[in-house]
DNA sequence: GGGTAAGCCTACTGGTGAGTAGGTAAGGCG
DNA sequence: CGCCTTACCTACTCACCAGTAGGCTTACCC
């Protein structure tokens, strides 16, 4: 599962500081996705990423810039992930599709990150649980941004900004939830579980927008163009 | 908001043990809440506790214990709340509507519960995690009959116990993840949470038993019991 | 009133973990 | 080759916190 680099004994090699820097936030990621903000030990996560404590301190910081730097990275990465699986040109419910794909994708390749940055970030107070929340923010507006687009789409004149947003960020929790259950609950592969939201949620969006219902683009016909 | 009784200063006055544990209690859930498993500290605890440490050992036992008795009295409060909260009798989806409220109400009465109960219990690990994942299994199992039973009113062929039972997953995870969302947006009264994630779910669940849209009961003739 | 048990305390120990002081090897460059 | 910068280490300090030893005081009951 967390298969970081064999503990070292004596003196590490060389590297440039560049590299030292990643292979210490990959350890601090998987330690703090292990042990929590507070158990994780610098002992440890030195120890994990195969060098010493004060190398720790003199490339990362603090324990705190550490897992704030961790935090950053890791909602970056996601973000990007997101970003690059939605398809911008397809119909709403497929950009959806695609967006909730991309995000289950990127959890299950990135069990530790997403730990990290959901549970620990959000059970720390302080500047932690802020720097979550603007990411969160961000993905909410993203979500918000598509429903209205779609039900102006849809020649409804319902959704107005504000129900949009509420609308998002219930989604969004649902996704996360969805994504902290399927940790614990690891059998299914994820697109399964990205379908199941899918099929919860815009089947209630559907109605709103259009009272339809959705069904996957394979087996549609008007939207065959990538099907992969 | 933790408005706890004020901090002691020389010999606390004399109580009956039942009393005093329920007063611990509540101060460990509180400081619990705030700071988090492990960086609450014992010392803190029996401080707001209003009484010494060796007392709270003498009652309470170790830090782990306390800990585990405080999610098993939420969760126990809580699981009381939804059932009392429940109109057994109503059609399906008016009992989803009343275990919703019931669940919204008594997270919003019950911030600091809830608060160690789903996101301090589930980001430490072990025996803490298991009884959270007990509870859930519980309201799991719930909401999947009602489902079941659902479909079997709309006579829809649909639904086999995994499918409901994986979808009941789904709700109850959004159910909890919007309660977090509320706890750091808490602008909004418990009956708009719970509309919203009713409008939202039910919505979908119905496309799945009836293709209906719903409202709530006081807008409907045939169902007009109670309002408040 | 006097015994005694229940309620309460101050004041410690031992362990753990964040952060640092001060020093050693290795590669590059003149 | 010798110098210096960068990478790296061992071995500490200091604070904090779980858990405990041992003793004081109040209420109740005979």
């Amino acid at each position: 599962m967390h298969a970081e680099q064999p503990v070292r004994s004596g003196r590490a090699k060389r590297l440039p500081r560049a590299v030292r820097e990643r292979q210490i936030m990959d350890a601090a990621v998987d330690v703090f996705s292990r042990l929590g903000f507070h158990a994780a030990s610098m002992d440890e996560i030195s120890e994990v990423a195969g060098i010493s404590k004060p190398m720790l301190y003199a490339y990362l910081g603090s324990k705190e810039e550490l897992f704030a730097t961790c935090i950053r990275r890791e909602a970056t990465r996601m973000m990007e992930a997101i970003s690059e699986g939605v398809e911008a040109e397809a119909p709403p419910d497929v950009q959806l599709w695609s967006g909730l794909r991309a995000f289950f994708g990127f959890v299950g390749a990135n069990r530790a990150g997403w730990q990290v940055l959901h549970r620990q970030a959000s059970s720390q107070g302080g500047p932690f649980a802020a720097e979550l929340a603007d990411m969160r923010g961000r993905a909410i507006s993203l979500v918000a941004a598509l429903l209205v687009h779609s039900s102006d789409f849809a020649n409804v004149p319902r959704a107005g900004d504000k129900e949009a947003e509420s609308l998002a960020a219930a989604l969004v929790g649902a996704g996360e939830s969805l994504a902290d259950w399927w940790l614990d609950n690891p059998a299914e592969p994820a697109g399964v579980v990205a379908a199941r939201l899918m099929n919860l949620v815009w089947m209630g969006f559907g109605d709103l927008v259009a009272g339809e219902v959705w069904h996957p683009p394979s087996r549609r016909t008007e939207y065959a163009a990538e099907d992969a």
